[in-house]
RNA sequence: UGUCCUGUGGUGUAACUGGCAACACGACUGACUCUGGAUCAGUAGAGUCCAGGUUCGAGCCCUGGCAGGACAACCA
């Protein structure tokens, strides 16, 4: 897991506003809440977080940095059969990778157990709550559909003393799992399903990760929800569009809560989709379980681990984040976006470096045999501050094989029979023979280089229509380079209705190549270090690295305006 | 036969109390270049779901439609 975590200051300026920020800036101008604007997020540590979350921290987060307010991390603990520790561990790491800070309000639901019991058993003695004896199922059929009102439980008018008693032996562990529950006295006729009678709390006879087996009777959600909110003093309760028709409930809940004027308000956003991947936990988590990736941290994976593993940074998803806006608009964003964000932030940060995927030797025929030199090289073009570095070059060397073309057509200006190209940073040559076993594969070039360009200089002004990123043999280090594609073949796996999404999986998104070759420098990297592979893409460290055998993942590749090119044709 | 929400270039978002529909990604040109990267300059692409109405003027206001989504877990 993730070692090498830094927390990067968070110095975007953009924060481009929101409806959410009108609203905010609105009720600020009417003086509500004392000025006051606290917010929260709100997991439940039933998986690992994803770039959806991701949207939801930046939002939550950002909106209490803009206002100068705060913002709670607060887990939803409320149903033990789901929840675990190592998500909550990992949730705070993925928090804090993002650069987000809650000091020292970290809380739980489970925190509020007790005040929430005591809550229902107020609603109890209000003649608003009470305890139902019939099976899920029976209660389900009651509630009616969407266009057809519920009818009420035989139960619903038990005595105030009867409901005390029958919750007091729920809460005692008198009952069975299923046996009985307690409801909410609303309105079974409303036309929101959500008000007819919303169960409040139900038997769970499994330990909880925090409260262990003191308790085994659970708050349901929407009972749990609002009331934390109000606790905390949370003024802004942000959730997703599909809380939207439980907002009436949220409310009804805290209106019998307290008398007061201070109400937290939901509001509700536009959660994330993005093409070629899904975001539901669940159907991640089945991912994993069924070892269609390696773990919630696969590069693969659109969790925040995932991301980082893959080798993108805080920023780069706080850019995004804050480039796709926050609506109520249900749409669907194109992942090049996310990858536009990496690769700028990378473009002016990422050490560059030279390494050879597909190996192809060359042997320079006019270059001693024995010797080797340093060249220098520029770590990074966008940012001189971060100097040069020396690279070996020696008589054998690995080019790429997709740098060389026997009979390449007009466009091709890369290395070919008699043509000539500049080595970055090193010399020009120029192919003088193409060395093949009997079947006709390549075996090797033989080239002549051309001593006084030296640096990448011709002294007679001659140009080279391309440059080419190489690898002195001898010195490289032999890596394994882990190449990703996207996970699904489908822009939108989860959208149909008759073929599961797992067959939608791409069975190429992963491809290992082990015989790859990197100059001397990346030895001192560590885990999660970023590169810029020349001409080829960002690329970070594996946790899977080990000093003889340097593992990199594939980030993004560079913009290719040459195979492009090609596939025009 | 319900309630709630949402409709702006290919995608995502803007447009302050009505005033020439803007920005980013993507696409395409070209310049530059020791990364076919980056950078720079530029082009195309929507007349704002539809139909009426108010107004000098409507993406914004009004009326009526249409389309899409959410809601019937002892999940969150």
């Amino acid at each position: 897991m993730a070692e090498n975590i830094n927390i990067t200051e968070n110095t975007d300026t953009l924060k481009k506003p929101n409806f959410i920020h009108s609203i905010i800036s609105e009720e600020l101008k009417q003086g509500k809440n004392n000025g006051r604007v606290h917010t929260r997020f709100p997991p439940e540590p039933n998986g690992y977080l994803h770039i959806g979350h991701a949207k939801s921290i930046c939002l939550n987060f950002g909106i209490a940095e803009k206002f100068a307010g705060k913002c709670n991390l607060r887990f939803d603990d409320t149903n033990p059969t789901k929840e675990e520790v190592e998500y909550v561990e990992s949730i705070m790491e993925d928090v804090r990778w993002l650069g987000f800070d809650w000091e020292d309000r970290l809380y739980y639901a489970s925190d509020y157990f007790q005040k929430l019991h005591d809550f229902a058993i107020q609603l109890i003695k209000e003649n608003k709550a009470y305890v139902d004896d019939q099976d899920a199922e029976t209660i389900s059929n009651q509630k009616g559909s969407p266009t057809r009102p519920g009818t009420e439980s035989p139960f619903r008018n038990r005595s105030v003393e009867e409901n005390l008693d029958l919750f007091r032996r729920m809460t005692n562990g008198e009952f069975e799992e299923g046996a009985c529950v307690l409801r909410a006295k609303i309105d079974m006729t409303s036309p929101n399903m959500h008000m007819r009678d919303p169960i409040i709390y139900r038997i769970m006879k499994t330990p909880h990760h925090r409260t262990g087996d003191k308790w085994c009777v659970y708050p349901m959600y929407d009972f749990a929800h609002g009331q934390s909110d109000f606790w905390e003093g949370i003024t802004h309760s942000i959730c997703t569009l599909e809380f939207e028709v439980h907002r009436p409930l949220y409310d009804w809940f805290v209106d019998h809560l307290q008398e007061t004027d201070y109400r937290p308000r939901q509001i509700e956003f536009a959660r994330l989709n993005l093409t070629y991947t899904i975001m539901s936990k669940r159907k991640l988590l089945e991912l994993v379980k069924d070892k269609h990736v390696n773990g919630w941290d696969d590069p693969r994976m659109p969790t925040i681990s995932g991301l980082r593993r893959r080798g993108y940074t805080p920023e780069s998803i706080r850019n995004f984040s804050d480039r796709i806006g926050v609506t109520k608009v249900d749409g669907v964003i194109d992942v090049s976006l996310l990858e536009f964000s990496v690769r700028e932030h990378l473009n002016k940060t990422a050490q560059r470096v030279m390494g050879v995927l597909n190996p192809l030797k060359v042997i320079i025929t006019n270059y001693p045999e024995d010797e080797s030199e340093e060249l220098d090289a520029i770590n990074n073009p966008e940012d001189a501050a971060m100097g040069t570095r020396k690279v070996p070059f020696s008589r054998e060397l690995y080019i790429e094989q997709d740098d060389f073309m026997e009979n390449p057509p007009s466009k091709f200006f890369r290395l070919s029979p008699g043509k000539e190209v500049r080595l970055r940073y090193a010399y020009f040559i120029t192919c003088t023979e193409v060395v093949k076993d009997e079947n006709g594969n390549i075996l090797h070039l033989l080239c002549t280089y051309d001593p006084a360009t030296k640096g990448g200089n011709a002294p007679d002004g001659r140009k080279v229509k391309s440059t080419i990123h190489w690898v002195s043999a001898k010195h490289a280090v032999k890596s394994e380079v882990r190449l990703y594609d996207r996970l699904f073949k489908d822009e939108n796996p989860d959208g149909h209705k008759d073929v599961d999404f797992k067959e939608f999986l791409n069975p190429d998104s992963l491809k290992v190549l082990t015989e790859c070759y990197v100059e001397p420098f990346v030895k001192s990297a560590k885990p999660l270090d970023h590169f810029q592979f020349e001409r080829l893409g960002y690329f970070n460290l594996d946790y899977d690295s080990t000093p003889e055998k340097p593992v990199f993942n594939l980030t993004v590749q560079l913009r290719d305006s040459w195979t492009k090119e090609q596939n025009k044709g």
